[in-house]
DNA sequence: TGCTATATTTAGAAAGTTCTCAAATACTGC
DNA sequence: GCAGTATTTGAGAACTTTCTAAATATAGCA
């Protein structure tokens, strides 16, 4: 049944439901990067970011190349960007609508 | 700082992660509907539902009105829809990525 | 008023996610 | 082989989300 396609389509969402993953999803937006580097620049503890690095692995919304010591993440589909922006833009539609509310209440 | 928009960005895209929320989503897609013809169609208890409808009419996505007993829902954005199936699109690309690496390891 | 239908709220239990710490693995250069 | 760096794994605590059941609210109607 289609439940089955809801659940898929909810599990890859819930990548995008954490701050930090959406951070680390704009860090990839035009580089690799180490699991070291993401760290550094997420503030992250290193067994807590490969937690989530993992989960985006299983989800197929990264990819990974490993060269010596390091592990190197990109985005697996760059359509995931866009989707990315979409969902970014609709925000900023409801945070400039809300401005105008509250405007509109003082005034 | 960045990291108020990623946790309001995360705040919207968890809606998008549970199954029976993307459900809705669907059904709202040319429709509005009441709670009840809603919570009939995706097999939820009343007050269940009326948790899920509260959440998204917080962060915006959904926008009601109310006629005697019944309350009507509506997307409150269209380009929600846009992003909704942006996202089902790369997941069908994995999918039949997923399906062809499988063949590949078969043959 | 009292009754029924629709919807929401609240409180608590159940399920799921995230984080921390310690341990394990895996590769590099000596 | 040993020490050092990079990363992952596993277990458990802390936190958040989801669900259920009971209580409340409101409209329409005899």
């Amino acid at each position: 049944m289609d439940d089955q396609l809801y659940a898929y389509h909810a599990e890859m969402c819930k990548v995008f439901s954490h701050p930090k993953r959406l951070e680390l999803i704009d860090l990839l937006r035009n580089n690799e990067m180490s699991a070291g580097e993401l760290g550094a620049s997420l503030g992250l503890a290193p067994a807590n970011l490969s937690q989530h690095l993992t989960m985006m692995r299983e989800r197929h919304l990264l990819v990974y190349r490993k060269e010596g010591n390091m592990t190197y993440y990109r985005i697996a589909n760059p359509r995931l960007l866009e989707a990315f922006d979409l969902l970014r833009e609709i925000l900023f539609e409801q945070i400039r609508q809300d401005a105008v509310l509250i405007q509109n209440k003082i005034s």
